[in-house]
RNA sequence: CGGGGUGUGGCUCAGUCUGGUAGAGCGCCGCGUUCGGGACGCGGAGACCGAAGGUUCAAAUCCUUUCACCCCGACCA
């Protein structure tokens, strides 16, 4: 299935031309900055305001990253405005969510973030859920409440508009900001109380197609989370506010993590990779869920010891802490029955439909990224959500020779289908390649005039740290042939 | 919500104990010298010290109230 319901948020930059108005500036001694595929972003121009210092509110690394390389900018306690930068990568992993989700089969759609308690009173839990939600009244006096998830708004609208099995089985999901009022927010995005979630909810006939949603959902979450180059590993958890029997949470494991978590070493072996999937096959989806599930994995919630000792052999035996990235949760018919969600089946009968949700934390994804992808220097992009594909480096500004390699360079990228950033300011080399360790692109290209004179520039993987010296064709090309498959 | 802590230029902090009217480094602006891993020199801008009240001849500093933020715990995607 195509991923083409769902739009691209960001704008393009604005043109130099208007800004150049805008900010009065008569003149500008830069070259067209117009490509075929927009404006150059070039750093000079752009808006990211880096710190050499960690701001004292940061505790973790990917908090102090995110703060550093000019990603996001707390507005109050645990919420952030995102920063170009930030943005960027935010919209690469929602990006990402979209497009697994649609292979998936399900459908996008968006809810409000503001809901009517009525609704919630329907099902219970206006009273159940305490103070973690975020209540309003309007003008009118009218109870509301900031979204901390949205099973009764689903329910509602698939209750007013579905009424056969014929039309099941169904997915919808949505990307949406959330509010859930934590006592103690911290760590950044990783533990904010306004946060972004992809939350999905499944809607079936019977017990055996919820389960096959289930078994979906785990697979797609798996391939979701492989493309972020993260290993998320699915655990049993518990059900929480939520309710259910049947749940999973995805963890990533990071020594920050906010989970106590046990597993089966062998479980880190394990890899979607890029096997084909049927998502219609129950015996494929079921077979995945098997083999991803079998083996002990769980949170102290759901940990036993003398489970966990008669199951793994003790060299296989780990304890170790995780980040939560995601839980799916079958929970039947608890919200059917109460909001009356029902269909009419082939029988005549009207039966409330067997449910699901499942959630992925869009937003707390950046900084989980980020923890399992940093060193002292800064962040580690994995290339399939880094914020722009490659940095140019130019390291003597005003030089003729290397002002134009790079600008041809920064075309010959574009024209690959990638995005460069450039950095095109007059700093020293030091300070441009500490920037461009901290903001973490994975690909740099270096261009100075010692290299031109030979005809080269030079690659560096901020991975590894390794170089090699390139003519600019040969560098656009490898860069391009990495990305291939990768985006 | 219990316990602890911090609010001083954009950032990191000193100054508070022992009141006398605000400092440093980084960043920013200008000039010059530099220029392949966060350079150096000179000059400059920028803070009514979280807010409100009080004590005092005088308050960043002492007292009271209040707000915000951070940390530990409990809670949580």
């Amino acid at each position: 299935m195509a991923p083409d319901s769902y739009v691209s948020y960001e704008s393009p930059p604005p043109p130099i031309g208007s800004r150049r108005i805008a900010c009065g500036r008569a003149f500008r001694l830069h070259r067209p900055q117009h490509t075929s595929r927009g404006t150059f972003m070039r750093l000079s121009r752009y808006f990211l305001p880096v710190l050499k210092e960690t701001p004292s509110e940061a505790q973790i690394a990917s908090h102090r990253l995110m703060l550093r390389a000019g990603m996001i900018k707390q507005a109050s306690a645990g919420i952030y405005s995102w920063l170009p930068l930030g943005y960027r990568v935010l919209r690469r992993i929602e990006q990402i969510v979209h497009e697994e989700q649609q292979k998936a089969g399900h459908i996008p759609m968006l809810m409000p973030t503001l809901q009517s308690a009525d609704l919630w009173r329907e099902s219970g839990r206006y009273d159940a859920y305490g103070p973690e939600m975020l209540r309003v009244r309007d003008r009118q006096d009218r109870d509301l409440l900031y979204g901390p998830t949205n099973e009764e708004m689903i329910t509602d609208i698939f209750r007013s508009h579905v009424s056969s099995y014929r039309e099941l089985p169904m997915t919808l999901y949505h990307i949406q900001w959330k509010f859930r009022d934590e006592v103690r927010p911290r760590f950044g995005v990783m533990r904010g109380r306004e946060f972004l979630m992809k939350d999905g909810y499944n809607f079936d006939l019977t017990y055996e197609d919820a389960m096959h949603a289930y078994n979906r959902h785990l697979v797609s979450y798996l391939r979701t989370y492989e493309r972020m180059g993260l290993q998320a590993i699915p655990m049993r958890a518990e059900s929480g506010p939520i309710g259910g029997d049947d749940t999973h949470e995805f963890l990533v494991l990071a020594e920050t993590g906010e989970s106590e978590v046990f597993y089966d070493s062998e479980i880190t072996e394990l890899t979607f990779g890029e096997r084909k999937i049927d998502y219609e096959s129950r015996e494929e989806c079921q077979a995945v869920l098997e083999e991803f599930t079998s083996r002990y994995a769980r949170t102290d919630d759901t940990h036993v010891d003398t489970e966990f000792e008669e199951q793994v052999p003790e060299e296989r035996r780990r304890r170790a802490r995780g980040i939560e990235v995601g839980q799916i949760f079958y929970f039947g018919t608890k919200y059917s029955e109460p909001m009356g969600a029902t269909v009419v089946d082939d029988q005549g009968n009207h039966v409330p439909v067997h449910m699901g949700s499942h959630g992925i934390g869009v937003s707390r994804l950046l900084g989980a990224i980020i923890e399992a992808n940093h060193d002292d220097n800064g962040i580690i992009w994995p290339e399939g959500v880094t914020p722009f594909h490659v940095g140019i480096v130019n390291l003597k500004q005003g030089d003729e020779a290397a002002d134009l390699a790079c600008e041809q360079l920064y075309n010959a990228v574009v024209e690959a289908g990638l995005e460069p950033l450039y950095d095109d300011r007059s700093e020293r080399a030091g300070a441009k390649f500490a920037t461009m360790d901290l903001i973490g692109l994975p690909w740099r290209i270096t261009v100075g005039p010692r290299g031109l004179k030979n005809g080269v520039v030079e690659l560096t993987s901020r991975r590894t740290g390794e170089s090699e010296e390139l003519t600019p064709d040969q560098a656009v090309t490898k860069v391009a042939q990495i990305y291939a498959g990768k985006l």
